[in-house]
DNA sequence: CCTCATCATAACCGATGATTATGGAATCCT
DNA sequence: AGGATTCCATAATCATCGGTTATGATGAGG
C-alpha cells in the first residue's frame, strides 16, 4: 500500500515546501510529484496534502508519512550500504572448511593472503574431512570446502558428493612412501609397492586407508595394517620408531619435521588432487571468489583455470 | 534501488524457506517471486539467493535484506496503521479557532458533542477574532475557524478574507438593543434605532463597532460612543448601570445573565451570520468533517446544507 | 493589470510486476 | 533403477505504475 517511493516524495515535499522544489530535489519533474501524491491519496483514502492557493502543506496524515519516511529511508539506505559493502569486499564473510592435513600449510597461507588483500572480510575456518565439509557446503553451513581426491584406482569416490558443486583444482599432491631411515630400501630412488608387501603398515584417515588398500591391491598384496591414526605427526613418529611404513602425501612432508625417515617416491607414482569446492551461486559472491583466488594463489595454481574437472572423472 | 516489495519478498523467502511457500504466504504465484528475486539481484549486482539443487537459501547479502526487512516493514505497517486510524477517527487532530462570544455557548457544546462521538481525536481550541482566525487558517495553524459576518450594510467585510476558503452556515444571530430596565423604551415591543440617536453608546469589537456605525448611518445619525469594550459581560454591566445602550447579539444574551436590562428586537431587524470556515482540502479530513458536523449540530443547523454562501454575497 | 510561479491534467510511453503455461532438474518413493 | 513429484526458471502476455512533455488554470506580486 505504502512504498518507499511514496515516502520519499512525502518527505521531499515536507522538506522543500512545494511540489516543484521537491521534484527538483528528487530529480523528477513537477507532474511526477503531483500525480504521485494523487496516487498515494487515493490508495490511502486520505487527504495527505492541503493545496491552499498556490502553496501546499501536509495534512496531519501527510505529516505522519513524512515522519515515518525518515526512519524507513534511513533503514533502506543502511541496507543498501551493507549490500554494496559486501559487493565491494568492504564487508562479508567466508566460511572455510578444509581437511586436516591442509590446515598446516595451505590454509594459513590462504588466510594470510586474504587478510592482506581484503582486511575487512571475516573468514572463519573449520577443520573437517571432505565428506563432512561437503555436507556442510550442501547444508549451507560452509562457503568453501577444501577437499582432496586420490587419482587413479577407484577414483570417483567423491563423485556423487560433488554433484551440483563446482570444483577448482588447487594442486597435485604426490604421495610418498615413508620408511625408517634404517630401512634396507631407505636409499632407493623410488619405491615399488610390491617390495613392501611384508611390512607392517600405518594407515591414516578412512579414505587414505582406502587408497592404500587400492594401491596394494593393484600391486598384488593385502597390507598388514598394524596402526591406524589420522594424526600425521603420529604416523611419522611411528615410522621413525621403526614400527612400520606409511603412505604420506607431500603436503604433510613439507610441513612436518621428518629428519630420521626416508621419503621415497612411488613407482608408479600416485597423487591426490587438492580441490576447492563451492556451489555455483556462492562462486559469484565476491568474498567467496576472493577466497577461491587466494586458495589458488596459496597453492601456486593458475587462478585462470577456474573450474576444473576431476582428473579421470567420467566425461 | 531497494523497495518495500523486494524486502517483503526476501523476508518471506527467509521465513518460508522456499520460493513456492513464500509465494503462497504473500498471495503471489511462484514465478512472481522467482523474477522478483532476479530483478533484485541484478539491481543490487549481488547474489541474494543460493539455489542449491531444489532448495534455496539466502546468501549473506540476502540475509542482510531479510534482516532489514523486519524493521522497515514494521515501520511501514505502523505508518499505515496511523493513517487508517486518522481516516477512521480513531486518532487525529482538529485545531479550532472561534471568536470570543462563541466560546461561551457554541464551542463548548461542539466540543462536548465531538468528545462524545469521537473520544479519540484531540481537539484544540483557541479564541481569536475572525480576521486572526482566518489568517491562521490560511497559514496552516488552524483547521476550522468559527467566524461571523454582519448582514446587510457593508456586507462583504470578510469577502476577500474568505477567498479560497469554504464556509458552512451555522446559524443566524439576531442583534438586539440592550437598554437599562429603567429606560423609557424598556417596555417597547421593538426598537427603531433612530429613537436612540441621543443615547450614549457602548461599542464592542472593531467589527461590531463598524456594524453599529453602519446601522446608525442608515438610521440617519452618528452614535455617541462613550465606551468601548470587547467584553460582553462588561457591556451588559455598563448598560445595567445605566451608562448607555448597546447592540448585543442573541448568542451572548442566551449565555450571559442580563436580568436588569431590557433586550429589544430591532426594527428593521439586523442579524449576523455565524459561519464555520475551513479550506476545501481540510473539509475532506475526517476529523475536520466531524468537527464541522458537530458545529452544525451544536448550532442547530442542518448539517446537510454543507457549503453555504454568505447571504448577500455578490453572486 | 499583466506577468510569473505553481499545481493539475492530458496524452504518451517504457519499465515494473503480476499472470498462465511450460520446461528442466533434483528428490523421493516404490 | 525408474517414475512421480516437487520445486525453480523461463517465455509470452498484459495491466498498472511511474515517469515524461505539453498545456491549462489560477493565485501572487510587481
Amino acid at each position: 500500500m505504502i512504498d518507499a517511493a511514496g515516502l520519499r516524495v512525502m518527505k521531499a515535499i515536507a522538506d522543500e515546501g512545494s511540489f516543484t522544489s521537491a521534484a527538483n530535489a528528487l530529480g523528477f519533474t513537477q507532474p511526477a510529484i503531483s500525480q504521485m501524491v494523487r496516487r498515494l491519496e487515493q490508495r490511502t483514502g486520505t487527504v495527505l496534502v492541503e493545496r491552499y492557493g498556490r502553496q501546499v502543506r501536509l495534512t496531519e496524515a501527510g505529516q505522519v508519512l513524512a515522519r515515518h519516511a525518515v526512519g524507513v529511508l534511513a533503514a533502506l539506505d543502511a541496507a543498501e550500504e551493507e549490500i554494496t559493502a559486501i559487493a565491494g569486499l568492504r564487508a562479508g564473510r567466508v566460511r572455510l572448511q578444509a581437511f586436516p592435513s591442509s590446515s598446516a600449510t595451505l590454509v594459513p597461507r590462504t588466510l594470510a593472503i586474504l587478510k592482506a588483500r581484503h582486511p575487512d572480510i571475516t573468514v572463519t575456518f573449520t577443520e573437517a574431512e571432505p565428506p563432512e565439509s561437503l555436507a556442510a557446503l550442501r547444508n549451507g553451513d560452509c562457503d568453501v570446502a577444501v577437499a582432496f581426491a586420490y587419482e587413479g584406482g577407484d577414483l570417483g569416490e567423491l563423485e556423487e558428493d560433488l554433484s551440483l558443486l563446482v570444483t577448482r583444482r588447487l594442486m597435485d599432491d604426490e604421495v610418498r612412501l615413508v620408511v625408517p631411515g634404517t630401512h634396507p630400501h631407505a636409499g632407493d630412488a623410488a619405491a615399488s609397492l610390491a617390495d613392501f608387501s611384508g611390512e607392517e603398515w600405518i594407515a591414516g584417515c578412512p579414505r587414505c586407508r582406502g587408497h592404500l588398500l587400492s594401491l596394494a591391491d593393484t600391486a598384488g598384496f593385502r597390507p598388514n595394517v598394524a596402526f591406524e591414526t589420522e594424526d600425521y605427526v603420529a604416523q611419522l613418529g611411528l615410522v621413525t620408531a621403526g614400527l612400520g611404513v606409511a603412505l604420506v602425501p607431500d603436503l604433510i612432508l613439507n610441513a612436518a619435521k621428518h629428519d630420521e625417515v626416508a621419503t621415497l617416491p612411488l613407482s608408479p607414482a600416485s597423487r591426490r588432487q587438492i580441490l576447492a569446492v563451492t556451489t555455483p551461486d556462492l562462486q559469484r559472491v565476491p568474498a567467496v571468489a576472493a577466497a577461491l583466488d587466494a586458495l589458488c594463489e596459496a597453492a601456486g595454481a593458475d587462478p585462470k583455470a577456474t573450474t576444473a574437472e576431476l582428473v579421470g572423472a567420467k566425461a
